[in-house]
RNA sequence: UGGGGUAUGGGGUAAUUGGCAGCCCGCCGGAUUCUGGUUCCGUCAGUCUAGGUUCGAGUCCUAGUACCCCAGCCA
């Protein structure tokens, strides 16, 4: 347990940490979600990364949710947060609110401001905007920034009190309007917010910035290494400045920074994905389109293998961007291993035997055969499939003049039916436009169970549903995610060309066993892929991934 | 434009801190296989550029180049 599992450069910090003995060998993370949407796929990382490093050391983590904006966060989201990290795997020690230090933030605002090291600006948004100054152009100070200690306690506990509009008066903290990093040119600690906090209710009419609540919050709680994404970098001065000008109650946590995860045919971008949902592009947050973690699970990734891709990938401070690929392999793997196999056709052909026997009253014979639920896992058991002789193939599995290197059936080709017979396609029937719409074959009786006693092989053994047993199914095929990847998230590229990527619904024809899939399970349909039982809707599939290699083997069938 | 950050095969990520550039994804080839899946074996391919120090440089020095982040009363 204290043995870490991977090097990187966090780690390594921690690690030097412990031998100088900087928190008592004391480590302490937390994951600090703001509640105005559902977690994504960047968040498993974050999450990942906070949490397994606790674990790693044997620390501690907690969520902390950053509700320090009360027009955007709602109760709704934190329960959401909440069930998805442990839906991911992860139990937080505590759950805790930024907010519940309001109190105590106000107070060490005071302080400041006591020490002439905050003051109250009367000044708009956009003037203060402007005497910031920009790049390269140092900024201007405020005509208010000389106001005495007394009036700007006056002022601020009147902010508090409510005595002023939102917007028109802030607490900023006087630190230097010409430092070159733009964080430190006496950033705003306070705002004026006349509204209702889902937690606070209208206790407060003042609102903690992000900059002036993180790190305390951090202190608060005891947190040794305060884990965030690559832009909050040229924040980091500022997050300690803060603190070394307060009375804290433990050591001086330490901000470190590390790149977030982006992947390829998807964007994580929260406002990116509220637009699609606000706007009814997808059909909630859960759509199996959406990289959220809802989505992800309702169309079948496994929480164990998002986990597993994210400690895979690591904390760099390098910028990139993964490919989707990297991620689906790891969902395979895990898939393979715990999907249950079953058969199902999703584009029908018959296949009819036509030496299948039938029984005293001339109805064909039904035979039952036991079949591996999954042949990785032993311990899955077996099933009782029905077979007759009318069968449904995928059709793409017969072909009347079969591609170079095509090993399935065609007329005078035998072929296996998985764990029930060799077949030889014998004919086709054709509708007017000469497509063959059924495919006729003899069976061989002495292969039952798919094995032939004279030893010989077939190149190919492919999945049957029989058709007098099937039931029916819906399925849902999407294209990876979205559709492009859309690079430089927080440039601010126009949000209109989102494209959620393509849906398509067919109806297939499954073995009976698929109509007791539980709800959220998935199934590997043989070489179709695995599929996501929908969790309210009976019979309906998500196509969760593909075989590995599966369109290269079609291509490579067709040309 | 000022400041900060980052550069290792096609995509990611390691390298005992100056000592054989390793691993994962992908691609290609082979073996096994009652899923063209899985598993196994193998191949291809990399240190941003230019100098320098050194027996030896991904690592150190100098000068460049490219990309990312920062001018919210968002986080």
């Amino acid at each position: 347990m204290t043995q870490p599992v991977a090097n990187d450069f966090i780690r390594d910090l921690i690690r030097r940490d412990n031998e100088q003995g900087t928190y008592a060998g004391r480590v302490q993370t937390r994951f600090p979600p703001e509640p105005n949407g559902y977690l994504h796929i960047g968040h498993a990382k974050a999450i990942a990364v906070s949490f397994g490093i606790a674990e790693d050391f044997d620390g501690l983590c907690n969520v902390r949710l950053d509700d320090t904006n009360p027009d955007t966060e709602e109760t709704e989201f934190v329960d959401s947060i909440v069930a998805d990290i442990e839906w991911l795997g992860y139990h937080p020690a505590a759950l805790l609110h930024a907010s519940d230090y309001f109190g105590q933030l106000y107070a060490w605002a005071e302080r400041l401001v006591e020490e002439g090291l905050a003051y109250v600006d009367d000044q708009d948004t956009e003037t203060i905007s402007a005497q910031r100054g920009g790049f390269g152009k140092p900024g201007v100070d405020s005509p208010y920034r000389t106001r005495s200690a007394a009036e700007n306690l006056d002022l601020l506990r009147r902010m508090k009190a409510g005595e002023f509009a939102d917007g028109e008066k802030v607490l900023r903290a006087k630190i230097d309007m010409q430092h070159e990093n733009m964080a430190l040119r006496d950033p705003v600690m306070y705002r004026i917010r006349h509204s209702h906090h889902f937690r606070t209710g209208d206790e407060w009419r003042i609102y903690p910035t992000y900059d002036w609540a993180h790190g305390q919050s951090d202190a608060i709680e005891g947190v040794t290494h305060s884990l965030c994404t690559l832009e909050f970098d040229t924040h980091r001065p500022l997050y300690d400045w803060y603190l070394e000008h307060l009375p804290l109650p433990g050591d001086q946590p330490r901000q470190i920074e590390f790149a977030r995860l982006e992947l390829t045919h998807t964007v994580t971008s929260k406002r990116r994905l509220a637009k699609l949902v606000a706007d009814g592009t997808v059909e909630g947050w859960d759509d199996p389109r959406m990289p959220t973690l809802r989505g992800l699970r309702r169309r079948g990734y496994p929480a164990a293998a998002i986990r597993a891709f994210c400690t895979e990938v690591g904390t760099t401070r390098t910028n990139s961007r993964q490919n989707i690929e990297a991620l689906e392999s790891y969902v395979r793997r895990e898939l393979n291993a715990t999907a249950q196999r079953r058969m199902a056709v999703l584009h029908p052909l018959r296949l009819v035997i036509d030496n299948w026997p039938t029984d005293a009253s001339g109805a064909p014979v039904v035979e039952y055969f036991e079949v591996a639920n999954n042949p990785e896992n032993p311990a899955d058991g077996t099933r009782q499939v029905a077979f007759s002789g009318e069968l449904w193939i995928e059709a793409d599995d017969f072909a009347e003049v079969p591609p170079p290197k095509f090993f399935r059936l065609t007329v005078g080709r035998e072929v296996r039916l998985r764990g029930a017979y060799l077949v030889t396609a014998t004919s086709v029937e054709k509708d007017a436009d000469g497509a063959v719409t059924a495919v006729h074959a003899t069976y061989d009786p002495a292969t039952r169970g798919g094995d032939a006693p004279d030893g010989r092989k077939v190149k190919s053994t492919m999945h049957w549903v029989s058709a007098p047993h099937a039931i029916d199914i819906t399925v849902a095929l999407y294209e990876r995610l979205f559709t492009a990847a859309v690079p430089g998230e927080a440039t601010g590229e126009p949000l209109d060309d989102l494209n959620p990527g393509s849906r398509t619904v067919v109806t297939g024809h499954a073995e009976s066993a698929v109509g007791d899939t539980a709800p959220g399970q998935v199934l590997q349909f043989e070489r179709l892929g695995y599929y996501a039982a929908d969790p309210t809707v009976p019979g309906l599939f998500h196509r969760t991934v593909g075989l590995r290699d599966e369109w290269a083997a079609i291509q490579k069938r067709q040309g």
